[in-house]
RNA sequence: GCCGAUGUAGCACAAUUGGUAGUGCAACUGAUUUGUAAUCAGUAGGUUGGGAGUUCAAGUCUCUCCAUCGGCACCA
């Protein structure tokens, strides 16, 4: 007879097989009516649930972060209910719950409209309302296919046929509602908070294969109770205010235009950014032992045959015709690195050679893929290729690895995500090879204590990667930085170098980038920073404001002062009240607002002004311009407020 | 590329059932000489994304192309 304990520890004994509500029952009726489903030795399970034996038992309410999953998956068959009421004909799929929500699949000629959701969304309210029973039932294989063939859910059958032979298959039933489903489910439709809305409406293609026909999938947000839902809605609404896209308009950063889809149009803020990035990693990859080059925008098609790419990626690249020669726009540098590589005869003694260029790239992705600066056609790496041996492999990675969190923690980020990937099914190269490239990548993450995730299968053909990822301020994840072992290229293109016993040797080619794209890298620190960018990124670092004219030509004088000292000023001597310049420019988000009037003029000092609205008081305009440089320099690890303090 | 939506002044948005395209901010002109997030007044600004069609009449309806947005698929 089972002995029940509870998460407290505390033990309950029973004389007979007892569910899950039946526990909760005993415990307290304000339990019980609060329970959604139940946890059996980590297991979660409806409260309907018999327990047989001796287990642990949890109950989940709604409090419980895992009755999210309950309450959103819930919501997505309350709404399937609702759809196939409203909309009779339309067949089900699929319905998971997922991040913040949950979405449902459907099968029907008619699109849906946004007026749609807010029917369905009432019709869910009503069939809450209607507090149905969710009960569990359990058929036998040919008697659910035969029952959806008959109801003409023939989406369902083929999820059907799909399971497993042995699995058993579960049916929820909610009043005359019903869909395969592994549950677990909550005791009843009225237990599902009314804290969920429907957002959006999408296609979808069935089974996630394009080739497939396209669904209409339903987006749906649910929470445990409305509170959590508006502060939900509310985030969504702080996200979209840090829309590179937005900030890059409001700050006049660049622009993107119909005639050039997926390009950057970069205005002089944007641009400065920019090149403040580009000389940073120029500097950086000075001191890590590269050597900078710079490879044609625009090569014959032949090499790119010859590479591989035209056959695998052909459809992707820009082509250009002349003169009867046919022309690609590059959409990779590396196959123009082992031009480079290959000028001269080299020597086991020359590796590893580290060859970067910051290389402009075109890629003809398609229309529907485009995203502002995230995802472009035409975009600029901070690529390079170490061409090395075997042996140099895991020292090389484990060099770069140093080399890539010194970048992303001068820009702030902190946390990195680390994945490994492995062979896949069609690859080049022996298995030993593969072995032995897979484990250097692995000891090099290893030998540095990182946690890592192996994606396995999901290496490139030529070779195993691992792809670093930076979360920013919001926990969005972007993947930026890469390090990939390549078999495959440097043979192909017949690169070579003589080894130590004067035999021909491939080298092995590792291709890296630590920012990934330019523009992709922008537009993830505009929306890390809010649009508030770190001093040293900053396009305009401190702008001079006077009061009155007779301020103008000490305001003019100090503007220049920090130009001298290479800092980006600009000074506003409008004819406006410092009341406006103070709002403009801090909307702007020019991180220091250096206020010139009388006092200041008298006493050769200025009194400075953030772009939050904090006051630091007068200052004479070398102290300023010292700390102001030591912001710059430190990345901003050393601030302004601080060195007053 | 696929599904859906959207496209009106530099920007953010209006415009009843098809009936003279408006408002705010910005811009420009003038006044104002101002002390820490919007000084006041005036002026100008548009073939409504491109093309075609229906109609006496199209921002509005139809077709088509383009771009953008949200997803899906893709991402060397």
């Amino acid at each position: 007879m089972p002995n029940i304990t509870l998460p407290d520890g505390s033990q309950r004994q029973f004389d007979h097989p007892v569910t899950v509500m039946q526990v909760a029952r005993d415990i307290g009726s304000g339990l019980a009516g609060a329970a959604l489903a139940g946890k059996v030795d980590n297991r979660m399970v409806d409260t309907s649930y018999l327990i047989t034996e001796d287990a642990e038992l949890s109950i989940i309410t709604a409090k419980n972060a895992e009755a999210l999953e309950l309450i959103r998956h819930d919501a997505a068959h309350v709404m399937a209910q609702a759809v196939q009421e409203l909309y009779p004909g339309t067949q089900v799929t699929i319905g998971p719950a997922i991040e913040n929500g949950f979405y449902y699949d459907f099968a029907r000629e008619q699109p849906f409209t946004p007026d749609d959701l807010q029917k369905i969304e009432a019709r869910m309210n009503e069939i809450v309302g209607r507090n149905l029973p969710i009960e569990r039932e359990e058929w036998s294989r040919d008697q659910a296919i035969g029952t959806f063939q008959k109801i003409g859910e023939e989406y369902k059958v083929q999820i059907i046929k799909a399971i497993p032979a042995g699995e058993t298959i579960s049916i929820y039933r909610q009043g005359d509602w019903f869909d395969v489903c592994r549950g677990p489910h909550l005791p009843s439709t009225g237990k599902l908070p009314k804290a969920y809305k429907l957002m959006k409406i999408a296609g979808a293609y069935w089974r996630g294969d394009s080739n497939n026909e396209m669904l209409q999938r339903i987006y749906g947000t649910a929470w445990a109770d409305k509170k959590q839902l508006k502060q939900h809605l509310h985030q969504m609404e702080e996200a979209e205010k840090r829309d590179h896209r937005r900030i890059g308009r409001q700050q006049n950063l660049f622009h993107m235009q119909e005639e050039a889809p997926g390009m950057v149009f970069w205005h002089d803020k944007g641009w400065t950014i920019y090149k403040t990035i580009e000389n940073y990693m120029r500097q950086k990859l000075h001191t890590h032992g590269y050597k900078e080059i710079n490879t044609p925008q625009i090569i014959d098609y032949s090499l790119w045959e010859k590479s591989g790419h035209a056959s695998k990626f052909g459809d992707d690249m820009f082509a250009v015709k002349s003169e009867d020669r046919n022309f690609a726009i590059k959409p990779m540098n590396c196959p123009c690195h082992i031009q480079v590589f290959n000028q001269g005869l080299k020597s086991y003694r020359d590796l590893p050679l580290r060859l970067a260029e910051f290389g402009s790239c075109h890629r003809n992705e398609l229309s529907g893929a485009l995203h502002g600066l995230m995802r472009v056609r035409g975009f600029t790496q901070d690529d390079a290729h170490i061409f090395c041996t075997e042996q140099q492999i895991q020292p090389e990675v484990s060099r770069f690895i140093d080399f890539l969190h010194e970048v992303y923690l001068d820009f702030g980020f902190e946390e990195i995500i680390y994945r490994l990937s492995t062979r896949p099914e069609q690859r080049v190269g022996s298995d030993a090879d593969w072995d032995r490239a897979e484990k250097a990548l692995a000891d090099a993450l290893d030998h540095h204590g990182l946690p890592w995730e192996e994606l396995s299968g999901e290496g490139a053909f030529y070779g195993p990667k691992i792809e670093f990822s930076m979360k920013d301020c919001i926990g969005r994840v972007w993947q930026c930085g890469t390090m990939q072992v390549d078999f495959s290229m440097p043979g192909r293109l017949d690169a070579h170098y003589i080894d130590e016993n004067s035999e021909k040797q491939v080298p092995v080619m590792l291709h890296r980038a630590i920012l990934g794209s330019f523009e992709r890298f922008i537009g993830i620190l505009i929306e890390h920073y809010a649009g508030s960018l770190p001093v040293w990124l900053s396009p305009v670092q401190v702008t001079v404001i006077n009061i009155t004219s007779k301020h103008e030509e000490y305001a003019r004088q100090v503007q220049a002062m920090l130009v001298e000292r290479g800092i980006r000023a600009e000074a506003d001597l409008r004819n406006e009240k410092i009341g406006l310049k103070i709002r403009e420019l801090s909307m702007q988000r020019i991180p220091f607002q250096l206020i010139a009037g009388d006092r200041e003029m008298e006493q050769k000092t200025v009194s400075v002004r953030t772009r939050n609205g904090t006051d630091m008081g007068s200052m004479p305009i070398e102290v300023f311009i010292e700390r102001l440089v030591q912001e710059v320099d430190s990345h901003g690890r050393t601030k302004i407020e601080e060195q007053i303090q």
